[in-house]
DNA sequence: CTATAATTTCAGTAACCACTGAAAAAGGAA
DNA sequence: TTCCTTTTTCAGTGGTTACTGAAATTATAG
């Protein structure tokens, strides 16, 4: 009995890479580690990063097979990973005409993606410390702690402080609101315009 | 036998808090408290986070004590923090004197703070992957590859991907820049730029 | 110098997060 | 319907990071 016999199905025979295939995937998979560090710093888990980086820098459609066996990561990590991705709206499923299986792709454009980033995690993190420094300043106002109060030293300088961090938090929202508000329309304009500026 | 004879040394008679100091410190809490988590999920730890929002919103100079109090943490804890905040650079020593213990101070200045991160940040988390991005490009080249390979279609796609990539790393550096230089100058005329564009 | 206060270090532990793998569910094809 | 393929779920596990507390070290006062 041949080990053909005893393993039928799996194991189909991989074809050999090109010279130009290895240094191919050389590259593409430089890329992802890279991506996939970069992420881990920013937050973002390294699996979900490097699965990102994969699909965007392929350019193809992949399955979660694909992404398995390239990143070697397990099946379940792949399709939450894959499913976290695609709620982010980075990327995207996609079905092949008379294939049962799903592919996934990456969004090409890297300002969209950014936008998309850029959106929810204002929302999410930079939206509620704002709300919650100007909640901060409405409790030491003199209306809620009474005028004597109100002037001690220390109310003064915890009060000079969050108006500090509020000013600075201002301006920080309103950049990345110019990307989000320009996602798809305008964001070529905003790279223009900040590329000759700068 | 009293308690106070039992435990001599500890135990200080706290003074009671008045009502403004009550609210001020719920205040500051509640900032405190969001800046940690806000810290969180950008990659710096809640603790630190913390400890730097204690010292950033009472803007006094605090003891180790003061801060291990107050955040109810070990001196271990918080002795590893301050220093790591001390390397950052965004707070800093201070002797009083006649006094033995050290105290600890924030920058005042939330843009210079902002400043310092943005460029260690840049320094050690972007730099990186923009190099690598291009020596991916490199290793895709012609030159290295060979005039047909070059023409690859999935080697033309990845290139592709490569050099969308690269812009974005590139403007978001020189954002960074802009900001690292002079900071509150140098985002305000980020700001300006995208407001006057659109 | 000694005594004592303050700080740092670090081994051990706790809490947390990511990941696996197998079982269950869902989705066609026959 | 049943059979087979693909996807999802999730309990259990492994690995990592954060934290404690006590011992060692350093600094200051007397």
């Amino acid at each position: 009995m041949t080990t053909a016999e005893l393993l039928p199905i799996s194991i189909a025979p991989v074809p050999p890479l090109s010279a130009a295939e290895q240094k191919l995937r050389t590259a593409q998979d430089l890329f992802i580690r890279r991506w996939g560090e970069m992420g881990q710093t920013w937050g973002i888990n390294r699996t979900m990063a490097e699965i990102h980086a994969f699909l965007y820098v392929t350019g193809k459609p992949q399955s979660t097979d694909d992404v398995m066996e390239r990143l070697n990561i397990s099946r379940g990590n792949a399709s939450m990973s894959l499913r976290a991705l695609c709620n982010w709206g980075i990327i995207e499923r996609q079905h092949k005409r008379g294939e049962r299986r799903e592919y996934f792709v990456s969004l090409s454009d890297v300002w969209e993606m950014f936008s998309i980033i850029a959106a929810e995690r204002k929302r999410r993190e930079m939206d509620p410390v704002l709300e919650t420094i100007k909640q901060c300043h409405r409790m030491l106002e003199e209306g809620s702690l009474g005028k004597s109060a109100a002037r001690r030293e220390d109310v003064a300088l915890t009060r000079q402080r969050l108006a500090g961090m509020e000013e600075f938090m201002s301006v920080t929202n309103k950049i990345f609101q110019q990307f989000i508000g320009n996602a798809k329309s305008g964001l070529t304009r905003v790279v223009k315009v900040l590329l000759k500026a700068f």
